[in-house]
DNA sequence: GTGGTCTAGACCACT
DNA sequence: GTGGTCTAGACCACA
């Protein structure tokens, strides 16, 4: 799995690892169970810091996607341990709302950020069921 | 309008300010041709620093939803003024993404998230016709 | 409030400092609302590294002891905030085991163990109403 | 006696075997007298190296609860072998008192810190006897 | 070899 | 002046 790092944008490098690591999940790229890449390879092949792969790493445990076992690498949590709780759907939903807004007073229609919506999740859907 | 600044949040207060104007203008508070407030009004009515309206202010400017003019203040923009462009929307489709992909490896369906964006639509939208 | 590092011990220093603090709440040495001192300056008094600190505050956040407020400081949630969550005590209970258990091996009594737990809030609770 | 190893918990193997060997002995499946599986026997069947559980029987001895003997293996103190030393109340008292800390900080009431500790004992007595 | 912890520095965004 | 982020090193416990 490849993880494109732009140090210039304001999204932290981590978030940025962070991101693309969920992506990665949901593209199919990597599988519950797999064991990610230990923190300081992760770090040399990106060429960012050990510290800064393991803010993602443990951000990603906050969010209930991956375990970190001490001493032997991150898992993968697979679909039934982790728990969808209302909590982070609301989560989302509360991300969600300035984007939709912004869409809607740049003047784009329900069915414009409907359609951009259903694209993304059909990119990732796809990707995974072709893998 | 009403703009409720929650200092405990991890999102700036510059930031707050800007999505709730966003808000407001998509729920119909405020329309096209209108003048908000002077930057030094509002951040004594919201408590805040100046500096942090004026960053608001020139936010929503550079996304094209406002013109700033000096001395007469900051009027919102027609619809015809902000052109939609497709930059705007593939950045909007940017920020998505990540929100995306996140449900869908917590285990969200496809309806869900598709559900949840509808009610934020349906929420400012309707606020809006109410007006 | 007095917080006394001992760097010898295996019990980690910014474990060290969460458990002093929490304790000093306890004690009442510091109420709701109060801001804790800065990362910066606390670690200086301590002797530490500012990561250290901050990681004890981060730590005490993701207990839902206080909210730290970006670039204004860390403060001190009131009881209301401070939910009291079932998975807490779980928690709870869950370190208390081993604990209880090593004492009935080694001979202690229901009665000696109960003791020791009522003299160690006691010795707390009395410190707060003292203030 | 049945120990269960959960790798993915924070708290190190060792210390799990410890523990559990401590709550089996508590729970009366093991008495004064009997003698420990071998290291190579018990580090076998929880599928964990060697030293892991090396290190938790020398953990044990420390504490006074078992005797290493070269070549005959470890065996289980009685009562009498087993000082409950001033030293080792302090020891348990000292840990205990973050724990009550926290208990207190996040809102429980001493009755339902007390209640927690003897469902513990009880637990473990109860098996006791029902030995 | 792994993650955990800690140090000592730095720049930045926000207030 | 605050916390947030990042870097570049280091030692340790665990497996």
């Amino acid at each position: 799995m490849l993880i494109q790092i732009e140090p210039q944008l304001d999204v932290p490098i981590y978030e940025q690892v962070t991101r693309q690591i969920i992506e990665g999940i949901a593209r199919g790229e990597m599988k519950p169970g797999d064991t990610l890449p230990s923190v300081r390879n992760l770090a040399a092949d990106l060429g960012v810091n050990m510290h800064t792969v393991n803010k993602s790493y443990h951000e990603l445990e906050a969010k209930g996607i991956l375990t970190i076992r001490a001493k032997s690498g991150a898992i993968i949590r697979s679909a039934e341990e982790r728990a969808l709780t209302p909590e982070q759907l609301q989560q989302i939903e509360k991300n969600l709302k300035p984007l939709v807004a912004e869409g809607m007073v740049l003047g784009a229609t329900v069915d414009q950020i409907e359609c951009m919506m259903k694209k993304v999740f059909a990119d990732l859907q796809m990707s995974a069921e072709g893998v």
